[in-house]
DNA sequence: CGGGAGGTTGACCACCATCAACTGCTGTGG
DNA sequence: CCACAGCAGTTGATGGTGGTCAACCTCCCG
């Protein structure tokens, strides 16, 4: 994984984000890295810690949960290559959530001092992580409306319409491409339902034409079908913006 | 409402989150603000408007919320006097949600271009607004969590000690103090609830010593058994960083 | 070939929604 | 001052969505 596999990545998604020119992104290229291989289930942050860097995620595929009392788990989003995990560590210290890989994965660390002289001496670079945190800000909202209003075949519907939405933004794959690297425990737990029921919801939106399964693999056969099945409207992801 | 009095309002707020210095916060005082008496339930930002200013919220109480498809309406938070609302406005103009008044209220409209010139001059200043924002995504969270993965009971516990710890935070009344400004309605818009078991519900939670009613207001009897009920642990709300 | 994790299916049940009726505030006009 | 309307709150009866429990399957990997 070299240096410059890592901030195209990074630029890639900085530049959607922000017309930065090339002073704040010769700046940006400039910041120290730390690369790290993960396997798959390892913990980034646990809730609690004390965080002095950010994670760069360049390969793979994480989670952000929080538990409950009773010891339930609580996936409160979904990250892909070019995602800047824990951003918010800079200005917020203590972790208020866990940072989970769900697949083997590549990160790049960066100490929290670099990124806060890159904001103080670049306003746009700054303005580029604040809306980064908005928009984020925005894919919550939508989640707990999804929680809050709507049933379990319609939320999870919703919940991977967002994930290949999300993903083909990033320039990684086409909506349709296979490939959700989801196990049904880790859909309910995004989805506040038990795999069981996540198992029988699969198996309806199966039937209904909107994923085909090969094996233990779903693969969205009619996305337009998907999108109406789970009420999805990409609005709220403020891609073009 | 004079200047002075928005000015203090917001200045409370904002040097809770940074320590500003004098210039910082004449600055600032210097945000040409348009002040509005708004009457209960009236919108201040609706879904999908393109908006240019920003709202300061000096009296009365706030909520955003979201519909889906069916009409079903999510509140996803709560706001009280020194919330900057849609601050995220500077950034991404297109409004995804809604905004409306709870109860009759006082608000100071500031132009998102005065802001934005600000947060280019004074970086700490960009940095406290950012904290905000990154605060409310810790609050939406906390709401994910508190929606996929607790029953009723907990749920609304929760959400009342959230308001009640926030209040108390921004300097307006202590925990204990009466006048919880919702309807049964709202609570249940606010957990995914219908109001009539969000009646029953209340009434437990009275039958169990956390509440006492008298007439149509519940008061809170017992703080450290509605936090004990609600599985209430404020570090999300990251009130002392 | 065997063990284990994740997936699949069925039976049963509980929490919360729904529907409906009624109560008790509160404000307004006669 | 009372009558009335209207809305929020209250209570009960009933039902459905999704949870729980348990068994079995199937894929994957050693």
């Amino acid at each position: 994984m070299s240096t410059s596999s890592i901030t195209a990545v990074w630029f890639r998604k900085l530049t959607r984000l922000m017309n930065l020119n090339g002073e704040e992104l010769a700046a940006l290229g400039e910041s120290p890295f730390t690369a790290e291989k993960i396997d798959a289930n390892q913990y980034l942050v646990k809730e609690g810690n004390t965080v002095d860097r950010c994670c760069l995620l360049v390969r793979g595929y994480a989670a952000r949960h929080k538990m409950n009392r009773a010891g339930q788990r609580q996936i409160v989003s979904f990250h892909m290559p070019g995602d800047m995990l824990d951003l918010q560590h800079a200005l917020l210290p203590r972790a208020d959530h866990n940072l989970q890989t769900i697949t083997s994965a590549e990160v790049a660390w960066v100490p929290v001092a670099a990124l806060e002289r890159l904001t103080f001496a670049f306003p746009r670079v700054a303005a580029a992580f604040a809306k980064d945190g908005l928009i984020d800000a925005s894919i919550f909202r939508e989640w707990v409306l999804n929680l809050g209003t709507r049933d379990a075949k319609t939320r999870i519907a919703h919940m991977l319409c967002e994930f290949v939405q999300r993903r083909e933004a990033h320039g990684i794959a086409p909506v349709e491409a296979v490939d959700l690297p989801f196990s049904q425990e880790q859909i309910g737990d995004a989805t506040g339902l038990t795999p069981v029921h996540v198992n029988r919801m699969l198996r309806e939106l199966t039937e209904q034409g909107a994923f085909t399964r090969t094996g233990r693999s779903y693969c969205i056969a009619d996305w337009q079908k998907l999108k109406a099945i789970g009420d999805f409207d990409p609005a709220y992801l403020h891609q073009a913006a």
